[in-house]
DNA sequence: CTGAAAGCGCTAACAG
DNA sequence: CTGTTAGCGCTTTCAG
């Protein structure tokens, strides 16, 4: 349990001024060069790290990035929770990891992250406060929603463009000549769920078609599965399913054709969302749309970074529609 | 950006000196109860929140718990993460991820950790360093390896115990019927795939029996898919596969059944390991080996929270064989 | 039991 | 350009 070594330790050696190695250390005001290079060098023989927690106490600010997520169960999650991290870590930034209740409002999770003075906090739960984004601003804290926006609130977002995902996924359906179709959504207000069905719903009306049904849930396999069942048993001739999002698609896969025993493709097609590792495995083949998980981090960061330099406030990036086997030729 | 409220502040509310209201705080030391309850009042009144920086930079150490992981794509690795993080927010511990990078080793992680004062740390990584039990031991931060444990190094760890889910598997196998097996494993020289590997053969040896083969690749859904190919090529006959992880054997029963129109478990019987949500789809319905989630994340916070009271090291926590259908009745 | 006082390791004026 | 000097908000002796 030895002494850390200390900025102390390091001025002692180099025969400066404790203050000297601050500034060195913190980058900040004018040094020598053959001071700061005594100063690197007692560093590096002394093995110094600055202490992050002193640093955070005097500037009233950390490297440290909040994550705020809900109790996800939905295969994008780790998904993107990964890229996240690992964008943030090559940014020699750390991640702290905030965990919504089931139903906790973020507006009371946010003065509890900011006595942390992080960075920066990006949220990436259902359930968006109203007063969370204020708070942070009042903080200085950039505060960025991830993968969902607020209508209200001013708060800087990065989505992908459900919209045109939507529209998109019905033209190709139409397309493949479908003409009887549900859309299967998850919950019910959340920016994407209402984009998806919006975007859809105006593809189809291009072609002159409105969807037969329109239902909401939750983003999980097993709603897909329930939806479907009781999908199918009022509208027999169902020829295709536009899904919230992959989850619910493999959910409506299976339903149709081990509850129901329909063929998919051939009978009803199915188009899901987001693109997560399974919508690939052979089971499925899932056509999704794919987010552009890169662009959206990258995105994200830049706002955190600069959110000065930024005056929009909804950043919608372009999915990508990956036709596999669930859609007809 | 207004100023926050300290200590101070409520101190001069309440009419005492600031080292009262510390006392009161942090609970330590004694107090009068009438001094305390006005103190609490003042506090309450001002809403004040302690500042854990400030705290930490005193006390040496935070209530923040670090929790590193690898660039884990592996479905079990969400739900372990989620459930964890829930487990501490109800200890109201905050979690600070730390994402090792591919190939990067922890022992050189440990000290960048180290220098936040974590209350403890828990390990999910693959990659195990030789040298990080003993640094954090020095630093008296309690360290425990969670789903994994190290042959060496004498650090706590919790895992299922991945020797009797092997064996179990294997004598089901046995049981309805199989002989001619084969294991398709996940990352070679990880604790978990080992002992589910010397598990299942020992399993398959009381039966007087021997895998007629055993792989070792990645803990993914690519890997079951290409080995199971080649099993079958050089193994036609092949009647049963035990897989290191349930990802690997949805591989392995799509491989089976869309690369080689093989019934699943008419012909070849399939079981995983971990029962993670996929397992349980309707295109799958994966006999595996659940891992006991909720008392394995007990047990690590209870060694993180008193690691002094506990001699063991390692604490192997018995699975249960979920059975579905993917194998013969 | 309570207050005064000394820092934790570091940054940021402020003189020199 | 560099050293001296105040603290950041809190915990923890040490007297009283």
């Amino acid at each position: 349990m030895q002494k850390r070594v200390t900025q102390r330790d390091v001025a002692a050696r180099a025969g400066v001024s404790q203050a000297a190695v601050s500034r060195v250390m913190a980058e900040h005001g004018y040094v020598a060069e053959d001071v700061r290079a005594r100063i690197m060098d007692a560093a590096a023989a002394l093995g110094y790290r600055p202490d992050p927690v002193a640093r955070t106490l005097i500037t009233g600010r950390s490297n440290i990035v909040a994550v705020v997520v809900g109790n996800v169960v939905n295969p994008f999650f780790p998904v993107a929770l990964s890229a996240l991290t690992e964008a943030l870590r090559q940014e020699d930034r750390e991640v702290l990891l905030f965990n919504a209740a089931p139903g906790q409002n973020i507006d009371d999770l946010i003065p509890g992250v900011l006595r942390y003075k992080v960075a920066g906090i990006i949220v990436m739960t259902v359930a968006l406060g109203s007063r969370a984004a204020d708070l942070c601003a009042e903080a200085g804290v950039p505060y960025v929603l991830f993968h969902r926006y607020a209508e209200q609130g001013g708060a800087f977002a990065v989505a992908c463009d459900s919209g045109a995902g939507g529209r998109e996924a019905a033209r190709h359906l139409v397309a493949t000549g479908c003409r009887t179709m549900a859309y299967v959504g998850g919950l019910e207000d959340s920016s994407p769920n209402r984009d998806r069905a919006n975007g859809f719903i105006a593809g189809l009306r291009e072609a002159g078609l409105v969807p037969v049904e329109h239902l909401n849930g939750a983003f999980t396999y097993d709603w897909g599965r329930e939806a479907t069942n009781g999908l199918l048993y009022r509208h027999p001739d169902l020829d295709a399913v536009f899904c919230g999002d992959d989850a619910i698609a493999c959910g409506v896969v299976d339903a149709l054709r081990y509850d129901l025993g329909r063929k998919v493709p051939d009978e009803v097609s199915v188009i899901g969302f987001d693109d997560v590792p399974q919508a690939n495995w052979a089971a499925y083949r899932l056509t999704t749309v794919r987010q552009p998980l890169e662009a959206m981090i990258a995105q994200t960061l830049t706002l955190l970074n600069h959110p000065e330099d930024e005056a929009r406030r909804l950043h919608l990036l372009p999915g990508e529609m990956i036709i596999r086997a669930t859609t007809r030729r």
